[in-house]
DNA sequence: ACAAGTACTTACCTCAAAGTGTGTACAAAC
DNA sequence: GTTTGTACACACTTTGAGGTAAGTACTTGT
């Protein structure tokens, strides 16, 4: 008997977590390196699967698909497709997830001023190696 | 032979990624679950490790250390270490870290609001059970 | 004398996330 | 008639993120 440690079950205050901390509230709706980069591309509008699949090279097939059908399941991409053959399947921003659409930007200012500081750093050093 | 499928090495496009999408550059920085969670704690000032514990009650210790040590290397936070017994450690916003506050603010704008909406739907629906 | 707090570190293990590689139905293009 | 493209689905394996548990060095409080 050397001192329980009671950190008792993870998943409860997990939960109890998301109600009073928003950001981990929105970590459990677009956590994950995918989610945000595909809903980036849809800021601009409508996607067909195989347009998103171009934009993002990284990303693979099963990946990609995935994170769509969970995006579409927590209602922020709207899924159509045209009954014809080949198949033409077109993604949407749902309201929920257009309202994403300041978070988005407000990284994307961050990362280029980051990125700018960053190459700026490196000027300085080109003497080096 | 049955058509071979050069998917090519996978870290080499993921760097390539970056460079031409600012949202895979944020995730190379901040993704992942803890690390926005973290940062989102340290807006309102300085806090000590065992604060951040306390803030946070579903990350676990090594977690915890382990995103702090990231987000020192990545120069998102200063760490300051007083050198008194028993331990006195700081965690501070960098110029960098504090210029990812409007991410920040922009995701719990949503959370609010799309939480709300949820609250709701489920107000429409209490004869359900 | 012993527990408790502080800021970690280390080793081990598990499970889910992600990668790899295939297959499919159908049509148009060459 | 072989290839190409579309939008996936499925099985298998690997990676790594994260959880669990214990230890450390030193001090203050009871």
């Amino acid at each position: 008997m050397t001192a329980i440690k009671e950190s008792s079950t993870q998943n409860m205050n997990k939960n109890i977590a998301e109600m009073h901390c928003p950001v981990t509230y929105v970590m459990n709706r677009i956590g994950g390196h995918w989610k945000p980069i595909i809903l980036y591309q849809l800021i601009n509008g409508p996607k067909r699967y195989s347009e998103l699949k171009r934009a993002i090279p990284s990303v693979t097939e099963k990946m990609l698909i995935q994170h769509l059908k969970q995006l579409e399941a927590d209602k922020l991409v709207i899924r159509k497709a045209e009954p014809v053959v080949p198949p033409f399947v077109t993604y949407t921003l749902s309201q929920s997830g257009e309202e994403l659409t300041p978070v988005m930007t407000a990284m994307v200012a961050w990362a280029i001023r980051d990125s700018e500081v960053l190459a700026k750093k490196f000027e300085g050093m080109e003497e080096m190696n």
